[in-house]
RNA sequence: GCGAGAAUGGCGGAAUUGGUAGACGCGCUAGAUUUAGGAUCUAGUGUUUCACGACGUGGGGGUUCAAGUCCCCCUUCUCGCACCA
């Protein structure tokens, strides 16, 4: 395999090449010499790199999305490669979850068979494309000897109490029949099929990640190699509020209505307290019959409307009086207790303080009902307060506030919230709009919960060394509203570890959620047997240095990611607590029109079609030429044409100017040594060398494509320079073309006479000496516009720019009859003559 | 409604972060080559003007010798959150 294959092929632009061939031919060389094989340990006198692409449920086969995500961590592994570093770069599968169970419904097959089938296919599509996984370090989530470890890690928090099971309202699938955590209900609507979420009352298993919330938002900032709009969605969305909470007597009651507010500085302006309809507050309420009855209809009918009901509904606010009062605590006053549809159950105390003054919500809410307003604020700056403006707590004086007047809202706030603590009717505290995380789901195609119930002890958990708790083969999946394992006599029926009566097996399983937590950990280690990894490994290899995944992740499993990471950090068990320093969002890939590849519509690309009508290398190129690495692209095959005549008559040539003969692989030269052609090509190819390593920083690859394209002509072009020179300039475009072009470059490498891997050769560095041209053209402005160019050195001194400019023609013409006011220059910039 | 980001030729996109706007590629035009088509090569290609020139980075204002880049206002689009008290 040595010089490309020319054939006659009319219907081509230019000698093409085998490429099938070729590709073929280096997959398997890469394989068998193990280059993408990361040590157990990384070598200690080399820096190591951890690069993580997101992994994949195995649908079979890839699209363009998965396409562009790998070949743009590809091409981060192998610059990390050439760049001398030691490369860790794995893949795996996120295997568990609906398809493979729907698939079995629908065909009649074993969602195990179904799932590790496509594996193969995807993994073998993966091969193809070239990418430099490592895939000794495969991991699959369905398998045993993984999902044995998260059922320990299940063990783990439960330990710790972070696994709790708890009766709540949840969000419930009617067509998926199973439950969904927060971060899978999009705006009322169920993720997954579209359909709306609806409320239902279930014991579910939950982890306690709200305990971690404090954490979750204070290390954002630690976090300097994320974007900022990722930090921010997750700030947004753990939603942590400080404020404080005031407890309301019932009148005639011995119990009390706590409210969670962040305006304590307006209790005084308190004029109804309102309550969610599902809270249990509401259920508390002692009423007369006909008030309860009519009370309960509503709630009934509160709670049937699905969040996007409700949500539709954001101006249009019911309530309906207890009959009831409460006191408030600051001024003795008696307030009447409703309950509305817009407070939120699920969040602070799920009743509110109503405010109509300075809170819109409750004055729409009071303006309906006629409840009384009261102004209990006034401008610290004296403005007037127009119509749907609250007064904020920089801005805010306090008034009508009893002893509390006529201060700023933060002192009243400060000395408000003390005053209710040394009472016992209230304190500081914050919320977080972050919920622990559902984790059942009642399905069978996951891992299973390693929980017995169990009548006379509770919830025992499995002994360690019992694990995994296997899921059954079973044959009938259908959906029932309850987990299909609840029917499996021989799965749920076991005797308690404790006191060996009979007892329950949990028959949900986990969200696959769980599964992809700490699959980043196990990749460091993933074939431990004893252990999910073992510690030593995991220190060396992680933190993962660069994550890359689509943004639709930004709340969901990057927060659980941390979590889990910050648990095992806590369990001692690593010694960093963030998963990952870099994390970079590819774009994602649409159709010519810009709308999202589905099968439905019938707009898919297929990058496999491509590839092997095109090749692997020009597909590739294709793509990273289109956009930068972050940006959408709109994918159309009129985007193969120019890079593949680039591949094919530039790049595939190279080698007819490279003189292999000459043995000489001199990299750096010195302007004595070079003639001013010879100068000229040297420095050109050194200035791009230097903007090229920054574009390869920011995966700008389209960039560095176009600037290879300009170098490739450039030394096309200098026909008559030395040699070694030239060779080299051939050399740092094949080198720097190889992350993205990797067959096509071993290729080239091997034919210019190298016996080595050219992801080992390591990486060209500019020469810091030759970044700066003997002549530039500089443009010449007069008052600020361009009225000609002249040709001079950088750093000329300003009387031989302003000589050279005057002897210029137009400038000439522009100067005349006018006076120079001012002459501004800036070596190598710019010359600006101001005249009048 | 709130928050973030974006807007540059016919198209995808460049622009050393305040210094010749439109790199590179596509497309288009003309020419060369070819029996023809395809392909390849050369030249041109922001708008306008016969030309000198004028105008030009969504719109309007400002700062500056100099603005795609910085500041203020507006429009449109994308994304996220959306009764979070």
């Amino acid at each position: 395999m040595n010089n490309s294959e020319t054939k006659t092929d009319t219907n081509s632009a230019a000698p093409k090449y085998d490429f099938h061939k070729v590709e073929l031919y280096w997959q398997k060389k890469w394989e068998e010499d193990g280059l993408f094989t990361a040590p157990d340990m990384p070598d200690s006198d080399k820096e190591k790199f951890y690069m993580l692409v997101m992994f994949a449920y195995p649908s079979g086969d890839i699209h363009m999305g998965h396409f562009r995500n790998y070949i743009i961590g590809d091409a981060v592994a192998r610059r990390e490669l050439m760049l001398g570093k030691q490369v860790m770069h794995p893949f795996g599968w996120d295997a568990f979850g609906l398809p493979a169970e729907r698939a079995a419904i629908k065909r009649n097959l074993n969602p195990a068979d179904w799932t590790e089938s496509n594996i193969g296919v995807s993994r073998e599509t993966l091969q193809k494309v070239g990418i430099s996984f490592d895939w000794s370090r495969e991991v699959v989530t369905c398998r045993k000897d993984y999902y044995r470890w998260s059922q320990w890690l299940f063990l783990k928090l439960f330990e710790k109490g972070l696994a709790y099971l708890k009766e709540a309202l949840v969000n419930w699938c009617p067509d998926c029949l199973t439950v969904l955590a927060n971060e899978q209900v999009v705006n009322g609507i169920c993720e997954r099929c579209d359909s709306k979420v609806q409320k239902k009352e279930l014991r579910q298993w939950y982890f306690k990640i709200t305990d971690y919330a404090d954490r979750l938002v204070d290390d954002l900032d630690k976090l300097s190699g994320w974007p900022d709009n990722v930090k921010s969605m997750q700030r947004e969305w753990i939603g942590r509020s400080y404020g404080a909470e005031a407890t309301f007597q019932v009148e005639d009651e011995k119990w009390n209505i706590p409210v969670y507010t962040t305006r304590l500085d307006t209790i005084y302006g308190v004029t109804f307290l309102a309550l969610a309809p599902e809270s249990k507050l509401a259920e508390r309420l002692n009423l007369s019959d006909a008030k309860r009855k009519e009370i309960d209809d509503y709630r009934q009918e509160a709670l049937l409307k699905t969040e996007i009901d409700r949500g539709s509904e954001t101006d249009e606010k019911t309530g309906i009086f207890s009959g009831l009062y409460a006191i408030n605590p600051f001024s003795g006053e008696r307030i009447p207790i409703w309950i509305a549809d817009y407070v939120l159950a699920h969040y602070g105390t799920g009743a509110v303080m109503g405010v109509p003054h300075n809170d819109m919500r409750d004055k729409a809410f009071a303006q309906k009902y006629n409840l009384p307003i009261r102004q209990v604020l006034k401008t610290a700056d004296g403005s007037e307060i127009s119509d749907g403006e609250v007064v904020t707590i920089e801005n805010g004086i306090t008034v009508n506030s009893g002893r509390f007047s006529d201060l700023p809202s933060s002192e009243a706030i400060e000395s408000m919230s003390a005053f209710a603590e040394k009472g016992g009717f209230g304190k500081k505290t914050k919320q977080f709009k972050l919920h622990d995380w559902l984790i059942s789901r009642q399905r069978y195609w996951g891992t299973p919960i390693p929980i017995i119930h169990c009548d006379k002890c509770g919830l025992v958990p499995v002994a360690e060394s019992a694990l995994p708790v296997e899921l059954p083969i079973i044959t009938d999946y259908l959906p029932k509203g309850r987990s299909p394992l609840a029917d499996v006599a021989s799965f749920t029926n076991v005797k308690c570890p404790r006191c060996n009566s009979n007892a329950k097996r949990d028959a949900d399983t986990m969200d696959t959620f769980v599964c992809s937590s700490w699959y980043h950990l196990r990749y460091a280690d993933p074939e431990n047997k004893d252990a999910l990894f073992n510690t030593d490994k995991a220190n060396a290899w992680l933190p993962v240095d660069k994550y890359i995944g689509g943004i639709t992740h930004a709340t969901g499993h990057l927060i659980f990611f941390r979590f889990i990471t910050k648990f095992l950090s806590d369990l001692g068990l690593i010694n960093f607590d963030e998963p990952a320093k870099e994390l970079f969002n590819h774009g994602m890939v649409s159709d010519s029109e810009g709308k999202v590849m589905s099968k439905s519509r019938g707009n898919v690309v297929s990058p496999i079609e491509l590839m092997k009508e095109r090749g692997v290398d020009v597909t590739r190129l294709a793509m990273y030429f289109t956009a930068p690495s972050d940006k959408e692209v709109l994918w159309s095959d009129a985007a193969l044409v120019g890079v593949e005549k680039f591949l094919l008559n530039k790049v595939c040539n190279l080698a007819d100017l490279y003189d292999a003969q000459n043995t000489d692989l001199k990299y750096h030269f010195k302007k004595s040594e070079l003639t001013s052609a010879e100068w000229d090509l040297y420095v050109g190819l050194n200035q791009r060398l230097k903007r090229r390593q920054d574009d390869y920083d920011n995966l700008q690859y389209n960039t560095v494509i176009a600037s290879m394209m300009e170098l490739s002509r450039d030394i096309e072009r200098a026909k008559a320079v030395k040699p070694e020179l030239r060779n080299y300039a051939v050399r740092c475009l094949i080198q720097t073309l190889a992350p993205l072009i990797p067959h096509t470059a071993e290729e080239i490498w091997a034919s210019l006479g190298f016996t080595k891997s050219i992801f080992l050769s390591g990486w060209p560095i500019a020469d810091p000496d030759a970044l700066v041209s003997q002549t530039i053209t500089m443009g010449v402005q007069i008052n600020g516009k361009v009225r000609g160019e002249i040709s001079i050195a950088p750093d000329a001194i300003a009387e031989v720019a302003l000589s050279e400019a005057k002897a210029c023609e137009s400038v000439i013409r522009h100067l005349e009859g006018k006076t120079i006011i001012k002459e501004i220059y800036i070596p190598g910039r710019v010359l600006n003559i101001v005249a009048k």
